[in-house]
DNA sequence: TAAGAACACCTGTCATACAGGTTAGGGGCA
DNA sequence: TGCCCCTAACCTGTATGACAGGTGTTCTTA
């Protein structure tokens, strides 16, 4: 029934990749953003004359990486930005030991430092605010680690999304997942209560830079924080 | 109250995504890597309990993400680090107006001010021969906006793997893609010939700094390079 | 012993079927 | 007239079976 035409399709890569190609080149051609609706399934059959399974594993990689949103009974629409497919891609370089934590550490270094700095320059006062409590609530649970890590976690993102920049928020928030399986790796590295304590400081000092305007303060915070961080995890022998 | 979007609800979340998580569960549990097999769709159907279509579809979603390579007839296996799906957020987010390019620019900027300095310090003589190279080449074609773009890209990739940390590789990479889209926009908003020769130029720079192994320089061109690629997409009106 | 043929296994794609969710419109009721 | 419910059309999620063609292994044969 259907011309295998030898060759000539759109490169040889199998339909699967042809109808992923179709539908973002579809989602660019028609314009559409985040909400609006993609053509269904059988829609997609008829078009490309393929069978509705490569339509649907097309759709399935799509959703997997998060550009797309499949509710059952309802068409297909384009996703918000979301992190989905960059963190397991993080995730997999990791549990693959293709990537260290520190190397991770070293770019989250990188990042945040400029996202404090822009943090400090653009954050609304709700933004302040929230890091602020972040901060304190560390403080208040410090006997709860897996408290503090949430809230340590959420002060990362809450500072990437308060440079109001999404790129950064994307990156930050694709770290998550594996900080939340090394947290506590960092957290025992420290020595004493007091280095633990010195640790959730650190966030304070940050959260006060943001909340002063003064980006220059804010990243030496920022910088003084990984650094004790990372020394403490090699003092700690985790190399 | 909190939107839980990402993962974690094993449960109800569709048959997919639990074979999805079968899969990256199975690679963590048998401490899997790049290159060796997974089970094949057969046998998670058995696994699962669930139909081919299912454990297709999972397949073909993590296939996407490049997590693994499927092969016809060959069972699929572990993939090394691949920019993937990195790259398919990033287009995404543009097309879909959720990035503005002067946001990647920032990004850019922040990233490979740190790639240039960590490339300084442990650049090999073959990788900083072949941003020399690639800096040259950018000279000799300057009539050929093109092959200068290719140059361009690549010079970046390579300082990235100079930096020896495959996370700021994947993040450059993921960035070309959507520079090779936008590239031209940049080159043209140069209003006179000896503003391109500079902008080349800029690249001399930093591979000269990267050879010297003098991360200050390195980091001081690669800003330099960028804020005066800012400025003239500024003066250009492209805001 | 080495080339080659046969076979078992695997993926890529198609067709069909059915359960259950979603939506819009039409008809009935107040 | 206006509102509400109910149904029919459409859509996705999953299952089953079929077949072509690629790959690797084993067994046969020269």
């Amino acid at each position: 029934m259907r011309n295998h035409p030898p060759s000539e399709d759109t490169g040889n890569a199998g339909l699967v990749s042809t109808a992923i190609q179709a539908i973002t080149q579809h989602i660019r051609a028609e314009n559409l953003g985040p909400g609006d609706l993609l053509p269904s399934e059988g829609d997609m059959t008829r078009r490309l004359n393929v069978s509705r399974t490569v339509v649907r594993e097309a759709f399935r990689a799509l959703s997997a990486m998060r550009l797309i949103d499949m509710n059952v009974g309802r068409r297909a629409s384009v996703a918000k930005l979301d992190t989905g497919a960059m963190s397991m891609v993080i995730e997999h370089g990791v549990t693959t030991e293709q990537i260290s934590v520190q190397q991770i550490y070293d770019v989250r270094r990188t990042i945040e430092m400029r996202t404090a700095a822009l943090a400090a320059l653009r954050r609304t006062d709700a933004e302040a605010a929230e890091l602020e409590d972040r901060a304190r609530q560390m403080r208040e649970n410090h006997r709860m680690p897996a408290v503090v890590m949430e809230h340590d976690i959420a002060f990362h993102e809450m500072l990437a999304k308060a440079s109001h920049n999404p790129v950064f928020s994307l990156i930050v928030n694709a770290f998550s997942g594996v900080t939340r399986r090394t947290w506590v790796i960092g957290w025992r590295s420290r020595a004493s209560e007091e280095a633990q304590m010195e640790m959730i400081d650190g966030h304070m000092d940050i959260a006060a830079a943001v909340r002063a305007g003064d980006p220059r303060s804010a990243t030496e915070s920022m910088a003084k924080h990984f650094d004790k961080s990372l020394k403490a995890l090699i003092e700690a022998g985790i190399a």
